[in-house]
DNA sequence: GGCCAGGACTATG
DNA sequence: CATAGTCATGGC
């Protein structure tokens, strides 16, 4: 029988804000949340582990749903994919600190004390939903990933409840731009998708490839690639890498934040944006991640 | 109905 | 290097 497994988190963590954070969508299938209950599935080898998340005071707890037991491998697979979903790795004294005294980040800080920069562990997820959300409205994007993800990807169910897995590269990569046009992507993007899921399928792109240098030399690997530009790079840096001085500059939700918190009239300029993160340094992707909630 | 959205590519000066 | 046009669909 599968027992509980327990993580111990960090004083700055709070499950719920970050369990608001994860509701924003009603079209997100590849976790669920019925009744305030988290549950997520992950490829892990040729299974698929179905486990519920859950809280205590100084802990996680993963909760596995599944008749047969884990082996040591899955049960190693799924905390460590938890750790990173919960960026539970980072200590985030410093920035809280940093926030404290920053007029912009101040009040969200304080409002939304113990969220955590939810990731996207899988590098292939992560490109494709940076891809899929250039220039389109947040809440159209989700409504194309949900497409994309229960086209070409995998539903399993425990009981009552399911989630879908993300396709793999290699279910993309032999795919014609059509297939994916139709689900109304733009086909540029559609050959964008397919160009990445080829690389990865190949292994010419991978997480630990990019982790082997710095973050300077990743996003200049990321931004080689055709259709990842500065914002795409440092979004994937940011959420799947875990850079925390990752900082998609030129977001646009991250340019309506802080003209919401700062009551301007008009979109910040660039060096604007430039001037207000100069005390941020280091904590660029932790301050744009908060400062998005403003807004979502 | 019009503006804009968690951009990137391409062509042009 | 800087700017403008293009993609294309949907949310609000």
């Amino acid at each position: 029988m599968n027992r509980t497994i327990r993580i111990p988190v960090p004083a700055e963590f709070d499950f719920s804000v970050n369990l608001d954070y994860l509701s924003r969508s009603p079209d997100e299938s590849l976790y669920r949340i019925r009744d305030g209950r988290l549950f997520k599935t992950i490829p892990c080898g040729s299974r698929s582990p179905f486990f519920e998340v859950a809280a205590e005071p100084g802990s996680l707890l993963v909760l596995p749903l599944d008749d047969e037991p884990w082996s040591p491998e899955t049960e190693r697979e799924v905390v460590a994919y938890t750790r990173d979903w919960f960026d539970l790795d980072n200590d985030l004294s410093p920035f809280y600190e940093l926030a404290g005294r920053d007029p912009l980040l101040r009040d969200v800080v304080s409002r939304l004390y113990g969220l955590r920069n939810m990731g996207i562990p899988d590098l292939f997820e992560a490109l494709c939903w940076g891809i899929i959300g250039q220039q389109i409205n947040l809440a159209f994007a989700y409504t194309l990933k949900r497409r994309f993800v229960e086209a070409f990807g995998r539903q399993v169910r425990r009981g009552d409840v399911d989630c879908w897995l993300f396709p793999e590269p290699r279910d993309i990569a032999g795919l014609d731009v059509g297939d994916i046009a139709a689900l109304k992507m733009t086909t540029k993007k559609a050959e964008y998708l397919i160009g990445v899921a080829r690389l990865i399928a190949d292994g010419e792109l991978g997480r630990a490839v990019l982790l082997e240098g710095d973050i300077r030399s990743a996003e200049k690997r990321l931004v080689s690639i055709r259709g990842i530009g500065p914002w795409t790079a440092n979004y994937v840096l940011m959420r799947c890498l875990r850079y925390p001085s990752a900082f998609p500059i030129d977001d646009v939700g991250l340019h309506n934040a802080i003209k919401a918190v700062l009551r301007m009239e008009q979109k910040p300029t660039a060096a604007r944006i430039k001037e207000l993160a100069v005390g941020w340094r280091g904590w660029e992707a932790y301050a744009t991640f908060y400062l998005w909630r403003v807004l979502y």
